[in-house]
DNA sequence: AGCTAATCGAGACGGTACGTCGCGTCTTGAC
DNA sequence: GTCAAGACGCGACGTACCGTCTCGATTAGCT
């Protein structure tokens, strides 16, 4: 029945946290990604610095964190039926997420991820996974046969141009977009469930 | 008549590029993405932190050429003629550079882009556009009525995958998996051809 | 009638005090001088840094009392009886000490005593004093006619050599030394009786 | 005919090396020593913090710089002749010395120098040497035939109770007590002089 | 041969940020 | 009220790179 034993000691702000978030999220808007620091971040939130690394071991766990505040207030959801509609709710939903405020933090995020292997796992387990997650279980339930690997397949077929437009190609997430990819993934499984 | 007007005083010494070059991906190999520092790279090539300044502007500028030493020695060619054949080559050729050193250079020049959106759009021009290019030409070839948009989209579903592999979920990009690409890719044009 | 009123609630426990002045003291025999830190002290001691603040101050009120508890247990005791034999044991007496543990000691009280004038005071009052005391009343026993001024300055030229040798020559304070000073004392004394 | 053969590189600026020493007289009369600082040096000097470490490694190193110009510019001058004139000169002229700004200097340099030996040594050379060379240059010529523990002795009897007073008692140096230090010392001449 | 001009090494320099240390105060719950 | 534990604001530490600068020493082509 023990919730988490109570640490000794005076325990931590959890406002701390929250103004630590804030700011740097204010940061990243206002001046960009590279005016990110530890420094400026603390001097933002008025917190001490020290009380910064105390919590955030490096710069990328505080800005994932900044992150997960603001992603997770949006999960997106798919309460489709039809055959392939779910997936095309899928897509509009995830693109036009990341059409908005939440594609430039994931971009600042890939470049964190880019230098750092560590974080990038973290940053997949933490955040990327679930929508990965909610996308397998579409094919799952549409195809319950399809091993691993291929349903690692379809997902990277789905999500891989969309990313590629996010990051590479800067290209627009526009519905048009997400409905031609989700067309085509919905092409790719049929491909794959007739030779079965 | 003489082409470059031969500034006056002494030439660089052509060799310094060279030396810049390699020290920046001796960098990259050994200590990775974060040990690379203008600092750093004069150091290890034995040359004047000036020097380096003289010849590139930024950083990235520098591993830019750094890295077209190195890739420009390796592009792909696909020979092929069969309808789907020189697709699916693409598709090998370009996942196994991908999977080798070439692979982590790429990491680092996008660790950079996602900084610095002028840097990305250099990177795209000077790099990144050449195996398009390629792409379009085969799509081109099999489907000379396509507009520019479907064009477009045809590239993103076939290379989308593959970088999202590269950068995001660090998956092998392996044979079967350039296969499955490519014929997914086919499954699409045969879709997009029969538009009615 | 109780004496000490008795303050309410837990008392403190005295051990900790002697544990932190042992923390202190073996500090600055193992890592010198500088790394005595009220945090070092209270790790060390395996005390709440909050414990050393309640009972101290300062951190140099914490190496005075630590030093105290060093001092006290030697008080130098000349119990002689000749004109100038008095002198001499008190010299040597005075010598031998400083030499040792306490040499270093007070090498650190008047570190701390440099940088706080009200700590040089408190260093003076509480130790320095009672050696000064000590003297003075050789110098008034054989001297009794001497004003303050004049006892003053026999003091100073008694002391004022050996203290020199500790902080600043950082010479060897064996009995030879002490010797000579306490004669040249001895000297002093007469050239100051007999103008009188 | 080499004068020093000119370091690669562009020179100091030896400017900056004034205005950090004049910073930090200036902050150690104006706050005391505890607020010499390098930031707070290099902030009141508009110098660079790497530009101090550049020149000095230790605060100490600079503050030793710092006070040497200042003490090099009043280098005691006894040019008298009578037997004992010149002691009494000497002690006079030191203990005035002593009792401006230069005690003061003199006292911060020693809290620095008694938590690190070092520097203790490095400031017997640079500085605290000068003055005793000229003291046993007096004794030298009026007792040619005083063995060196000796000369030692009479330098430490006279400087003595002057540091004493300047560090310890925080006691007047006025010229009443340096004549009598120099009377003493010279009783003590005479008697070294006698039993020989 | 002398002149002009850019290059090169070396390293100083003003900055900004880093991540850490110690200060002295505070806030918990347990005793 | 004391204690262990540890958070907290603060100020300074000494270091790393940044991009620019100033030196003396080359190293060419053009008089």
């Amino acid at each position: 029945m023990n919730e988490t034993p109570r640490a000794a000691g005076r325990p931590r702000n959890a406002e701390h946290s929250r103004k630590a978030h804030q700011a740097a999220l204010d940061l990243l808007r206002e001046h960009g990604y590279a005016s990110i620091s530890m420094e400026a971040v603390a001097d933002r939130a008025g917190i001490a610095k020290q009380t910064l690394y105390r919590r955030w071991k490096h710069k990328s766990a505080l800005i994932l964190d900044a992150f997960a505040e603001q992603a997770d207030q949006l999960p997106t959801l798919p309460p489709a039926e039809t055959p392939g509609e779910d997936l095309l709710v899928f897509a509009r939903a995830t693109c036009r997420t990341l059409s908005g405020e939440c594609g430039t933090l994931n971009r600042a995020l890939m470049a964190e991820a880019l230098q750092s292997p560590e974080f990038l796992v973290d940053l997949r387990e933490r955040h990327l996974s679930k929508r990965r997650r909610q996308l397998r279980g579409i094919f799952v339930r549409q195809l319950p046969d399809l091993d691993e690997r291929q349903l690692e397949l379809l997902i990277d077929l789905m999500l891989g141009p969309i990313w590629y437009r996010l990051l590479i190609q800067n290209a627009p997430l526009d519905d048009a977009f997400a409905d031609l990819v989700a067309s085509n993934t919905l092409v790719a499984m049929a491909a794959l469930a007739r030779p079965a």
